[in-house]
DNA sequence: AAGATCTGCAACCGCCCTAAA
DNA sequence: TTTTAGGGCGGTTGCAGATCT
């Protein structure tokens, strides 16, 4: 058997799809499902390549293909699944149900990977919250400023370096955003810490208790690696995912709400 | 107003993995 | 065990529209 060049056969066509084709390969495909995709486009009475049919299909005619621009809450959650995952893209596209690789893709290279190059800051311990009180009026934040102010929150993560066994939490994050024509600030870790207790054993112990039984969290950690939990903002307010590093198959939202994580961190 | 440059994104390329022969 | 087809994936390209000068 010889591989038979895909894309390359005389007289198939290239370049952008017509509407008339997007309407051959859809109602095609409609009708009979893809199955093999080198043998679709002759099928279906297109001159195109079975591969070329297959991207137009899964990256823009797919009916669960959700359009239009992405909101700040998928932004932030393509920057922290790319943290954790690098540039798996399917990967992060199964996570965000309407998205293709290919959107996310295009999404990260046009704006994300900017926009956290032009706010980049020496990688720190620090968890960071954002709020549109100036510096000199740091203060600790109540729950109704999160809940009021939650479009001004950008990126914070929260990752203990083991869940149930360490002492003292390891703290990172990544700073994503001081933008400061808009009166946000940075309020650091540091900033709180008087009034910040930091998440220790007991703290984890709760959040997961709360929402998972013990066999869950033991399943989770028997894969090894480090339990992560990330913080983001959300349009409620909130979301609170944990992830083992080891298998991106685990991950759970925890909490997603204004009210339960400030609660819980004793802001 | 027009040409130059930039930007966003759909589509392609080529490598890799897996199942089947 | 080897070879091949089929499909998945990430990187890259090229074009069209937007913006700049």
């Amino acid at each position: 058997m010889v591989r038979a060049p895909c894309c390359q056969k005389m007289g198939l066509k290239k370049g952008p799809w017509t509407a008339e084709e997007d309407h051959i390969l859809v109602t095609y495909i409609q009708q009979h499902g893809h199955g093999n995709w080198r043998a679709l486009p002759k099928l279906a009475g297109l001159l195109r390549c079975g591969k070329s049919c297959r991207l137009r299909w899964t990256n823009y005619l797919r009916p669960d293909i959700k359009r239009g621009n992405f909101s700040r809450e998928e932004e932030d959650a393509i920057i922290n699944l790319h943290q954790m995952l690098g540039n798996r893209w399917s990967q992060i596209a199964a996570r965000l149900p309407g998205r293709t690789d290919n959107e996310i893709k295009n999404v990260w290279h046009t704006h994300l990977k900017k926009r956290l190059k032009s706010n980049q800051t020496e990688p720190d311990s620090r968890v960071h919250f954002y709020s549109r009180k100036t510096e000199q009026e740091l203060e600790p934040i109540d729950d109704s400023s999160y809940c009021a102010k939650s479009d001004s929150l950008d990126c914070a993560s929260v990752s203990p370096a083991q869940c149930t066994s360490s002492n003292t939490s390891y703290v990172t994050t990544s700073d994503d955003d001081n933008n400061n024509n808009s009166n946000n600030v940075c309020v650091t870790f540091d900033n709180y810490q008087a009034n910040l207790p930091e998440p220790d054993d007991s703290f984890w112990s709760e959040v997961l208790s709360t929402e998972y039984s013990d066999e869950t969290v033991n399943e989770f950690q028997a894969f090894g690696g480090d339990l992560q939990v990330n913080m983001g903002p959300t349009d409620g307010g909130f979301s609170l995912d944990m992830y083992n590093d080891n298998n991106m198959d685990f991950w759970f939202n925890i909490f997603s709400g204004a009210e339960e994580i400030p609660e819980l961190l004793g802001i």
